[in-house]
This record gives C-alpha cells, sequence and structure tokens, in this order.
DNA sequence: AAACCTATTGTACCGAAGTACAGTGCCCCA
DNA sequence: TGGGGCACTGTACTTCGGTACAATAGGTTT
C-alpha cells in the first residue's frame, strides 16, 4: 500500500522517504489532494503544511472519515495532539522522529489501531481518575525503602528541608538517600528523577 | 522475548500460537501464575478464561503494574474495554482478531505503548477533549512565545545552560524567561513548573 | 508621544542542591 | 567473624537555581 506524504519541507520529505515506496505528490493546495485520495489511504501530513486548514476545520473530520491521516508536528505540543486526535487523525508524532518509530506508527495505523504517546495517555489517564499510577512503579523495586520513602516526595516537590521533617531525619540523611536513588535510577537531579517516577517526559 | 497465553480455550491458544515461540503455560489457577511471572512478561489474558478476577478486582493493578497484559475478549464491548484499560492493561482486542492484527498489537505495547482502538479513543477524546485540552493548554496561554519555549524545555529536565544553547540565547535571558514564568503560573521552581506543565502531581 | 509588552543581557548575591570524604550502628548472610 | 547492604549523620565544598536591581531595544496600543 502506498503512503501519501504531505509536507512542503524538502528535508521531511527526504526523511518520510523511505517509510514511502511511491514518489511524493508535490502540492501547493493540500485540499484538493485530500478530496481526490481513494478511500483508505495512509497518509503523512506535516501540520507546518502552508495552506493547511486548521485543525479545527470541519473538513478534517471528511477527511479522516474516509482516509487515514498522520499529523507530523516539528514542534510537538500535547494541545495540538489532542486536537489532532480530535479532528480524527489516526495519530500525531513529531515530523522528525526516527524512522524506526515513524514504520511503527504507520504500522499500527495500517492495523486500524490510533497512535498515542506515553504524553496525552498519561493525561487521559489521570482525567479519568484511572488508578494506573503506579504503571511503570519499577523504579520502587530498584530502591531501598527510606530511599523511595524520599525520592516519592522529592518528586512531589518538596524540598529537602520539608522531606527531613516529614520523615524526622537531618536534611544531610535526605541528601544521602536522594543521591542513592539518583545513582540506581541513573539520573543526575530531582526533577529528572520526578519526570521518571511520574512517566512523564 | 515468549509471550504468555493464558486462555482455557484450545481454539483460541491455536490461534495466538503464531505468535509464541514458547509453548503455551497450561493453568487452571490464572492468579497464581500471574503473580510468579517475572517483571515486565508479556501476556496475553483471555477475559473469558474460567477463574480469573472481574476486572475491578485490585490485584489487576498489581499485575499490571508489573506486566505487561493485553486483554482479549471473543465479545469486545467498549465498556469492558474501558474497564480494562482502568485495570491498567496495555490493550485490548477481539481474541480472534487477524494474527497480523494480534502481532500489531503485541508490538506496539512492546515498544511501550497502549495499544486503543479507534471505538475506544473516539468515545474517550468525545467526553474528555476539553478537560484534558485544559490541562494540558491552559499554562502556554499565559505565557508569551519565548516564556514558552524556555518553560517547556526546563520541563523536560533541561539545566539553565542546556536551555541557552538550544534557543541561542544566553543563560541570564533564560533565568528571566523562567522567573516570568514562574510568577505567571505561581509556582517558585522548575519542579513544580514541570509538574503543573506535565500535569502530574 | 507616551505607555506598555516582549525579548534580551549584565552584575551581584543568596540559598538550595548535589557531591566528596568521612564516620557510626544495625542486621543478615556466608 | 568477617563482608555487605541499609539507615543515619557530620563537615566542607562546588555548582546550580533563583532573585534583586538594573539597562537597551523593537514592537503595539492608546
Amino acid at each position: 500500500m502506498t503512503i501519501t506524504l504531505l509536507s512542503h519541507d524538502i528535508a521531511l520529505l527526504a526523511h518520510w522517504q523511505p517509510l514511502s515506496e511511491a514518489l511524493p505528490r508535490i502540492t501547493m493546495d493540500p485540499a484538493p489532494l485530500l478530496d481526490s485520495l481513494p478511500a483508505q489511504s495512509l497518509v503523512l501530513c506535516d501540520l507546518d503544511c502552508a495552506r493547511l486548514p486548521a485543525l479545527s476545520d470541519p473538513r478534517w473530520l471528511a477527511w479522516n472519515a474516509s482516509l487515514r491521516i498522520i499529523a507530523a508536528s516539528s514542534a510537538p505540543r500535547p494541545d495540538e495532539n489532542v486536537a489532532a486526535l480530535a479532528a480524527g487523525f489516526r495519530g500525531y508524532a513529531h515530523a522528525f522522529a526516527p524512522v524506526a518509530d515513524w514504520r511503527q506508527i504507520v504500522a499500527t495505523v495500517r492495523a486500524g489501531g490510533i497512535w498515542i504517546g506515553p504524553d496525552v495517555m498519561a493525561r487521559l489517564l489521570g482525567t479519568l481518575h484511572f488508578a494506573v499510577k503506579d504503571v511503570g512503579g519499577a523504579w520502587r523495586e530498584k530502591l531501598s525503602p527510606r530511599e523511595a520513602d524520599v525520592a516519592e516526595r522529592a518528586a512531589q516537590g518538596l524540598a529537602n528541608k520539608q522531606i527531613a521533617r516529614e520523615l524526622n531525619i537531618t536534611e544531610r540523611t535526605v541528601k544521602a538517600h536522594l543521591g542513592a536513588a539518583f545513582a540506581k535510577l541513573g539520573v543526575h537531579d530531582r526533577l529528572q528523577l520526578a519526570l521518571l517516577i511520574k512517566g512523564v517526559g
């Protein structure tokens, strides 16, 4: 099955080339092209494309009903991601993501699925009050109980001094536990620790 | 990597056989088996399996925290799908979906993703679009474009020096933008900023 | 023209975070 | 009876983050 590549960025077209057997279609005005594609066609669409309707444009709903369009953004944002999915896009990813990732995304969509990144999935789950807070909780097993206590609080935004008070230990001990946690988890500071523990980033 | 197949339906086990190099584990009581599997194991679990806990059973949360379980149903229903995701399952699909589809689902989950069908995704977005958008995009609108650039990178764990290099500005300017972002968003440091932007905590 | 927002940079300072190099005491396992 | 992991603490140090008090310049609004 051929893939239609839709972008005005030569570098991006080159990046995507390995995904598509056919040559890219060159067009200055994307709308008529989208209208003319056969049903079920797979399309990679660069959202930075000139003359592209806004995601809120109802035409996207029509196109996405007959086609399978994956959105690409050179600067992905969660809100744009959600808007794209709401507009019916089958996926949303960084335009210059590794080709291997793009292959995976394309394969998922081709199989009738929707590609959704961990970032947006985390928001969805959080919004739904899903009790999956410890999915990805492997970090805890790598730490001693006390280290986990400290790491958890640091990841919530507490200062060392606050953690010390809360656990009835000195700030020095907090630093010791945190340092050990950094080493064991392969991070360098509490922010990276938080992103790891919270399963984002 | 081996895949554990969990079903009491001989026909289904045969259907899944091509997915797994190893022979299926035969068990009458699934719970102990799930307890004993090594972390990160990939499991295909037939929800029609006898003696399986209900999806609301908290043990699923524990299992899904350490394993990667994909639910299969011979009669998929959207509500069951949502319940499965809420229980932490990494995917939900028709048990006798084509093997090619199952391969795709397994690949997606193995890559750390969650496989979600188009129908449920549409329902999720239909009901949650606005809530998610609020969580995900509100902060950006409160900041100037440049402040948002800096804040976004800080929330990813980059140091001021790295951000400065990336945006071709001095570290001082990064600090200025960050300070302004802190004030506008009502936080006091980059960690709280990250938690706010990432929509966690 | 004045007021305002934005983007940019400078110097200087303070406190928090993180690390290096220690030490003590407890418990468990070989 | 060691050795090792864990919990805890100390002093001293460096680096980073954040703020205070500035300045310059381009753009928009009133």
